[in-house]
DNA sequence: AAAGATTGAGTTATCAATCTTC
DNA sequence: GAAGATTGATAACTCAATCTTT
């Protein structure tokens, strides 16, 4: 990531500012909000992804391997795996395939099912996940600038947003 | 988008369920905290490229417009557009490409330094920004269901994240 | 016919290298 | 030489179309 200098401002507020001053003032926390999950995103895909650079994988990649690691078999359906992560069925299709090319997953038939391939965790699979967990846990998890109680108020509105969106019931 | 299918239950709470589980209970908000901002980020995204398609613009190049339209003449060199994102700016170069395609911006040579670029807002681009700004407002910044006061503690807690990632001082 | 997965095309983002101007 | 922007290569995602199995 080749990082842009840091501004001598806050942009989000400086954005709420200007919306109100269009005329918008009803919106502008909404929009601030919005931009602020982006940004943060942002923020947080870039360190995870330098974080677990040093073991090959992507954070896209890695929620695929946690999500095997804590399957019941070590294994499960691609079409359960995108249902899951919320993504597009080929996006399951690539990452499965980098990561099997990388030998983290098999691709196994299912016996139940012609239709349906299960991605399989490999014993090195397992591993490379356990230890980026580890990393990521010491290294941003356990990082953020903010207080147990604060994290928790933060994934519940979060979650009140997701629920919203029909996400889960 | 092709939207999968809504869960049953809630996965980031189950995921929280199976860090603990797993001896790291210490990361387990904090592991939410970052999985919950790349799930809404993912909704937001989402929402935000539906509403803005029929403008032909995507939420990252209708940014680069509001940015521009807020700007005091109306254009910008692209390097400030990058830091004011906070992204590449090969990624500039090619937002401001296709705007320019489209009809939405023009590119300028600065008068004071031949080594940079202006993009510049044309008639369209504005009416199209304000536009767009029109329908995410009323479709979008002003449908999430949080309270003003919910959605100001939110802005309030990823401030703090953004600000200790050295975003801004 | 429907479900599950894959393929190929199109879009967007990053990075390293290059080119121009200061 | 350094700053600003562009280029070409690479990677990842989505979508529509296709193929296989039920």
């Amino acid at each position: 990531m080749t990082t842009p200098p840091a501004l001598r401002f806050d942009p989000i507020a400086e954005a709420h500012r200007q919306w109100e001053a269009s005329g918008w003032g009803d919106c502008a926390t909404g929009m601030t909000a919005v931009t602020s999950v982006m940004r943060v995103h942002q923020l947080f895909v870039g360190s995870a992804d330098a974080l677990l650079a040093r073991f090959g994988v992507t954070f896209a990649r890695y929620e695929v391997l946690m999500l095997l690691a804590f399957s019941r078999r070590g294994s499960l359906p691609l079409g359960k795996i995108g249902a899951r992560l919320q993504v597009h069925a080929a996006s399951v299709t690539n990452a499965i395939n980098r990561l099997e090319r990388d030998g983290l997953v098999t691709r196994e038939p299912d016996p139940i099912d012609g239709r349906r391939t299960l991605a399989h965790l490999t014993t090195a699979g397992r591993q490379r996940a356990m230890r980026a967990s580890r990393v990521l846990n010491e290294q941003l998890f356990s990082q953020l600038p903010l207080s147990e109680r604060e994290l928790g108020e933060l994934v519940g509105l979060l979650r009140t947003v997701r629920r919203e969106a029909g996400d889960f019931r």
